[in-house]
DNA sequence: CGGTGATGTGTCGCATGCCACTCTCGGAGA
DNA sequence: TCTCCGAGAGTGGCATGCGACACATCACCG
């Protein structure tokens, strides 16, 4: 575990490096550490750490076992199927909200990250990628003016990204994620409110089948998202 | 602020005082409370207690302000606006699919939580109705079969419970919530999976107009939930 | 040899000490 | 009377003290 840079509050940089480290897999999954040995390898008290770790018990990243440590919770098949099945109630509508609602000046944020993402994975840099990728589904999110959704689905992708990072090469290439997401920032330019919702579900759902697929490996996938898709008509 | 029953972790019940106290208001939403006499009006050392805020704070129910205290967090209307939306988003297909998994057992626990709704509302006991209210919903969604879902929307309720308790009264009847609640109950019995969802976008809907009418009070409403309503037809 | 109880180590949960900072309030000076 | 400033009280953030409990180890007994 890495040295806490010099700036910023405590709490913020343990929480952060915390985070980092169940993400990476440093802290491996399925295991039992101590707050002790944690802060101590950080270089601060047992408080700050604490804290932290009660925020990421919150999100369902860790879990506080009495008198036994603090244990970094696996995430199972149906783990994933309840963050994508999130992801996919939410991140369309979000997105077709968005559409109309954001700024010039946002569009064009929106897209220069597509471009560092797009450049990132050309360099196959694919730590990189995935924060820009990150940022883009969060900047879309925010446009749709629900901060609590944004916040919340962004918390939803840490569940996942410990398994994306180190595994998604093998399924799909970076270029492949890249156009799902130029397809989206195209349409979402182009004003097309439920294409842009459209191809997003499409995005969230392929990665979600490509993840399941490879954590059920060849057992039977006994997983169903299909209730996800909107088929109300109220009038 | 009562005193804490002897059972149980320190922290759970500071969590569920703390909470409790926020929601009905002993706890002023814009007021500033210092950390050091919660403790002491609960009886307890100040780390449990600085522990619970932090739970509530990630909730968004309080936010940490350093050397000043802890600010109970008023909702605004843009508030309102959001969890709504979320519940809009989340509970109809929730309910959809929880119709159909319901085991036997799980129906006639969700008929008795109605029972004891009603006869709450008869008795005019708002508290313990808007209790069984949780419960139906809460049930309700872990049908579905994904507890991240229903843990979220449960906790989407603290934000509105605080203006619903008290003033809910005024706008309309208990009876009438009563009477959406068996709408869907009886929706849900019939194995009508669309109808249930319907009528649970319905009541969430119904709820939300006039919560928010009433906190916008006299002034010009700009909100709009109608986005939120699933229209994509992917194929 | 197998089972069992004592003991020692490590852990969290809770209490407390300490520090830097914010805000208040009163008094001195213009 | 008004302004300014400084001393004091109060706060959250972090560090640390302490006790009860879980688990492993190992000696002892059947």
């Amino acid at each position: 575990m890495k040295q806490l840079p010099a700036t910023a509050s405590v709490n913020t940089q343990v929480l952060t490096a915390l985070r980092a480290a169940v993400i990476s897999g440093e802290l491996v999954p399925g295991n039992l550490y101590s707050v002790q040995v944690l802060a101590t390898q950080l270089g601060v008290s047992r408080t700050p750490v604490r804290e932290a770790l009660i925020k990421l018990a919150q999100q369902g990243m860790v879990r506080f076992e009495r008198n036994r440590g603090v244990r970094v919770l696996l995430t199972s098949l149906h783990d994933l199927e309840e963050v994508f099945a999130l992801r996919l109630l939410l991140e369309p509508p979000a997105v077709r909200r968005a559409v109309g609602r954001l700024e010039p000046a946002q569009l064009k944020e929106l897209r220069r990250t597509f471009v560092q993402m797009e450049r990132a994975a050309k360099a196959d840099d694919e730590f990189t990628m995935f924060e820009h990728d990150r940022r883009f589904h969060r900047a879309l999110l925010e446009a749709a003016g629900n901060t609590r959704l944004a916040a919340y689905v962004d918390g939803l992708r840490d569940m996942v990204l410990r398994r994306g990072v180190s595994t998604a090469r093998e399924s799909r290439s970076l270029d492949d994620i890249v156009a799902e997401h130029r397809t989206i920032l195209d349409l979402v330019e182009a004003g097309d409110a439920d294409a842009a919702a459209k191809a997003m579900r499409e995005h969230v759902q392929h990665t979600a089948e490509l993840l399941i697929a490879q954590e059920a490996g060849s057992g039977p996938v006994d997983v169903d998202l299909a209730w996800t898709e909107g088929v109300m008509r109220t009038h």
